[in-house]
DNA sequence: CACTGGAGCCAC
DNA sequence: AAACGTGGCTCCAGTG
């Protein structure tokens, strides 16, 4: 290392951040502008194709014969007036002001190929308009210049805008092709993404210092998401397959950490685990009725005593063990920790932030978190932009995405950035901040030399 | 015409 | 007692 590690506190923190991201922000992101162009043609005709295919059909006619030339095809409300008053539809969901519900969720048990069609023309409005017309209208000479903010959230995390960086399309398959295709790293470079993995978690062992969730974490045989998954669902660990452990991660310990319970998490693992199967190819839903008598959801309404017998219960029970005897130490810290915020009107996190103001407990139980796992990625950042500089190399850092730093690398410094990061990352942050007490990981991956984003592939 | 809040949806 | 955290952007609908 060239550069001085330096144990940057609060606003030192802020203040290195602010210089390393305006280098990255000067940097820019190289834009495929053929391809954007040819997309947004291919996109403009599609919102054409399914507005026509809208206006022609009945749904079409009633919509202009009850809204006349106030007719906006775009409008939620317009079609909630004509799909539940006057086509006889109901209403499965509701908004948070009461009114019917136009979101996709809301719409998926209708039947009607129109309704479809809606859907669509609202997806492919948004990727013209959020994505690909913003990319287009920030773009200058090829490239775009996001803004990294570091002065506009609650937990001292980042924002990003003009355009946003943080939120392109990832999961969706066919939504990530069209718009992630247009990121393009410099003639004859590589985009490398490293990212710090599950570093909330690792951060939350931080604060609370929970002895099992040390164990997990430095256990590289354990896999909470796992095991919980198989208790939640009453299966063998050998069972639980990659799409069964995401619903234990994201339906089960990732509620829970953030703060929900077991009425909304049984719900909401109710509705993932619909057509889910398990390795023999048995589904889920009937194994646990036929195996454990678990047939219903139960009603999942406060003030209800769960039934013995539906999956209310026994996520009920999954609960009290996962906090009361699993990681009692984190349940403890949320109570201590929520208390004294009350006590005292503030709390202070673990890089030299004090946070107060009117918060929720679910807010003083996650800001910390959250924003001191952003901090460590910020500190990377920072001392992998300053090692880069020292070195002089041609490698530049051209975003953040909260626990992922995006550089722009040519072929010949691969090996030696990613040795770099790997050491500020993995070492380096560990020997200036000593309240780091668990290993943190890094994940890098990267594209082909000249290949898009959505060509980015795990490396070792 | 500027502005605002709601709803929806994209990311971590 | 309460009950899933953080952001940005767009369209719509209403206000002044």
């Amino acid at each position: 290392m060239k550069t001085k590690p330096q144990p940057l506190y609060g606003l030192d923190l802020l203040h290195a951040g602010m210089e390393a991201l305006a280098d990255v922000e000067q940097a820019g992101i190289r834009i495929d502008v053929a391809h954007c162009e040819e997309q947004r043609r291919r996109m403009k005709k599609r919102e054409e194709k399914l507005q026509q295919r809208i206006k022609d059909s009945e749904i079409g006619q009633q919509w202009v014969k009850r809204f006349g030339p106030q007719t906006t095809w775009g409008s939620g409300q317009q079609l909630a007036k004509i799909l539940f008053e006057d086509f006889g539809y109901v209403p499965k969901v509701k908004t948070a002001s009461g009114a019917a519900s136009t979101s996709e969720a809301a719409l998926e048990h209708i039947d009607d190929p129109v309704v479809k069609d809606w859907i669509q023309l609202k997806s492919t409005v948004k990727i013209l308009s959020t994505y690909l017309g913003n990319f287009q209208r920030e773009e200058v000479n090829g490239y775009i210049h996001p803004f990294f903010n570091l002065h506009t959230t609650r937990t001292f995390r980042s924002s990003s805008d003009r355009p946003n960086f943080q939120n392109i399309p990832v999961r969706d398959k066919r939504v990530r092709n069209i718009v992630r295709k247009s990121i393009i790293p410099r003639p004859g470079r590589r985009i490398v993404e490293i990212d710090y993995g599950g570093v909330e978690v690792r951060v939350a062992a931080c604060y609370n210092k929970d002895p099992k969730l040390i164990e997990y974490i430095n256990d590289p045989e354990k896999d909470m998401h796992r095991d919980m998954a198989a208790e939640c669902l009453k299966l063998d660990l050998s069972e639980v397959t990659k799409e069964i452990r995401h619903v234990g991660k994201n339906g089960f310990v990732f509620a829970e950490f953030y703060g929900s319970y077991y009425k909304a998490v049984a719900r909401g693992m109710w509705a993932l685990i619909q057509g889910v199967k398990l390795p023999d190819g048995m589904e889920v839903l009937d194994y646990l009725c036929n195996v454990h008598g678990i047939g219903r959801l139960g009603l999942c309404e406060s003030g209800h005593e769960p039934e013995p017998g539906t999956f209310e219960h026994h996520i009920m029970q999954v609960e009290e063990y996962f906090w009361k005897e699993m990681f009692h130490a984190y349940y403890k810290w949320r109570q201590d920790f929520y208390r004294a915020y009350v006590k005292r009107g503030y709390f202070d996190t673990l890089t030299g932030f004090r946070c107060q103001g009117h918060m929720k407990r679910n807010d003083v139980i996650n800001y910390p978190v959250q924003g001191s796992a952003f901090h460590c990625l910020l500190w990377a950042l920072i001392h992998l932009n300053w090692e880069l500089k020292a070195r002089k190399m041609s490698t530049v850092i051209i975003g953040q995405i909260h626990d992922s730093i995006i550089a722009d690398v040519p072929d010949s410094e691969f090996d030696e950035y990613v040795e770099i990061a790997k050491q500020i990352m993995d070492e380096e942050i560990r020997k200036v901040w000593d309240w780091i007490i668990v290993p943190l990981e890094v994940e890098v991956e990267r594209t082909p030399v000249d290949g898009d984003w959505t060509q980015k592939e795990v490396f070792e």
